[in-house]
DNA sequence: GGTGAAACTTCTAATAA
DNA sequence: TTATTAGAAGTTTCACC
């Protein structure tokens, strides 16, 4: 597929909808002095181009009773055990992310989890998979950064 | 504040919002048999309680030239500057997340960027921070699990 | 490309059950 | 707590710039 060339306009459109997603479109008119049908447009072709893969919520985990994260390093016995281990770590509930990588570790995964008993059973299941050398795992004492808007900020200012 | 109780009617409200957040009410209320206004109101409900902090536009960050992600973990020269290094953190585009963690790091970061070259300019960004030590860095050759949705899968089936 | 208006759909709050 | 309802608001299409 071609590059999808984004403007000004979509641009700004992306960062009110990255904000909160149901920003009625003729909010954003406004503020854009465009056309409402102009919005939606633009919108639908970035979401036909795959630019926009989707819209999410974002719920508070700490109200919610999973305050508790931890990453996890893991080590294989061999690295061409790599596709099964990720197949067995997709199937454990409450690892959210996991990444192939280059560096100390073989995988990385990071574990959402109620609390240190819990994120214990979760780490056991994965130094239980065949393959798993051993894991080593961080605690998250304090999440400090997470911020969509501004990485779309410093993206669209090299753009 | 009491903690909110949820029950299956919300977490199945949820789960269809989590997928996306621009679902009709009308069809969420289609589908669950009940009224759109209830579905309104169990919606706001969870807005107020804080359950529902936010939405946000999932982006395919690949299509518009990101595809690089790091993690990198930051030694401190000493622990007493963990504040101060972080808000220098902050300050650096393209770090996503950063964590104050137990384990083998003090803090352990995120970062979105380019390509290699451009991850190695923000890792010298870091590296940079008066009272960082050293930083070591896993590229991510892959990512395997992201699935918000089957995190409150799980939640839901605990509770 | 964009607009503006029409037709359609959805939201939202008040009322009633 | 939930359903109904009706007016307000938002979306989406399309003929026309």
């Amino acid at each position: 597929m071609a590059k999808f060339k984004l403007d000004e306009t979509d641009h700004q459109i992306l960062d009110m909808l990255i904000e909160n997603t149901r920003t009625p479109f003729t909010d954003i008119a406004k503020k854009l002095l465009i056309s409402a049908g102009t919005v939606h447009v633009r919108v639908k072709k970035m979401e036909e181009a795959g630019i926009i893969i989707g819209s999410s919520l974002t719920l508070d985990y700490q109200k919610l009773g999973y305050a508790f994260i931890a990453y996890v390093g893991v080590f294989l016995k061999n690295t061409s055990q790599t596709k099964f281990v990720l197949e067995r770590i997709n199937e454990i509930p409450f690892v959210t992310v996991a990444h192939v990588t280059t560096g100390k570790f073989n995988v990385f995964c990071k574990v959402r989890a109620r609390n240190t008993q819990h994120a214990k059973e979760i780490i056991f299941q994965l130094d239980d998979i065949e393959g798993v050398y051993r894991t080593e795992t961080m605690i998250s004492l304090e999440e400090s950064i997470n911020d969509k808007k501004r990485l779309m900020h410093s993206i669209f200012k090299e753009l």
